[in-house]
DNA sequence: TCAAATTAAATTGTATACAATCTAATTTCT
DNA sequence: AGAAATTAGATTGTATACAATTTAATTTGA
């Protein structure tokens, strides 16, 4: 044990966090690949699905993204007709992003995706609990 | 319950990965500024300094990138003269990244990065070696 | 009231990520 | 030995991420 051991990747919790991520969101390409959605762009759908209607701003708040990230992502699910972005008639400066009905169609082609990917998470049950509790814990800290 | 439940963000294991994993690294941005390094940068970095050298696909393997992703990280270490990149000799396909004396004396000046990064993700110690146990459990069958 | 401050998105610039392809070097196999 | 297959990196093209700045709209406060 040296004073640079705390420089080695296997002593910390942020690579494996980073690590993990990135191969989880790769598992979910062939099937997002047939939907012609990216990882993004399939996040950006769950929360337009589950709330039909959600603001820019609503929905960086919801997947932790900047409108940096988020304007062309929109653009491009709008591009594919399945959400349209409209500014608020009160409020200018909010844009307002509406699930289309091809948007709502794709739904449904979505279902079997998270069952698909779910598979190569190999947790138990308990553990998978665990981990999305730790992970949320991390989360409502910071 | 609906059907739909199995789309929502909540009850996935993969947002919450991608979601903490760029908050964490969002807090090394402050440290890592100051040495003038990304995050990416910094991680090879920390292979290069333990290993002192390596070669790209080595390099590539521990962390889970490929050459495509590598290649301008490593060109840019080199311009900053933290690395150099030779090819091998005996084998001229093989790029070897080898670390230099600024490199070496970089490696003091981040001693107290992770420590300081550390002090934001509030884990009790046995949540943290669970959560490392958990994601190199996903990260060993995948 | 109306200038100053704030806010929501968009834009700009830099740095990843990664699939797909390409190139050059090395191995394999007959 | 020499063609075919494999391998290591580099390149190309697309899509994020995000800091910093900009723009336009709204809210605040003297």
């Amino acid at each position: 044990m040296d004073k640079y051991d705390v420089l080695k990747l296997e002593n910390k919790i942020c690579f494996p966090l980073y690590a993990c991520s990135k191969e989880i969101v790769k598992r979910y390409r062939p099937y997002l690949d047939v939907l012609d959605l990216t990882y993004t762009q399939y996040l950006a759908l769950m929360v337009v699905w589950e709330k039909r209607e959600v603001n820019v701003k609503e929905l960086g708040e919801k997947l932790y993204l900047d409108s940096g990230t988020l304007t062309p992502v929109l653009k491009n699910l709008e591009a594919k007709g399945y959400v349209c972005r409209t500014r608020s008639t009160t409020d200018e400066r909010v844009l307002n992003v509406k699930i289309t009905d091809k948007g709502e169609a794709l739904k449904d082609k979505a279902l079997d995706v998270p069952q698909k990917v779910a598979g190569c998470v190999k947790l138990a049950p308990q553990e998978a609990v665990e981990l999305y509790r730790l992970l949320h814990k991390i989360l409502g800290n910071m």
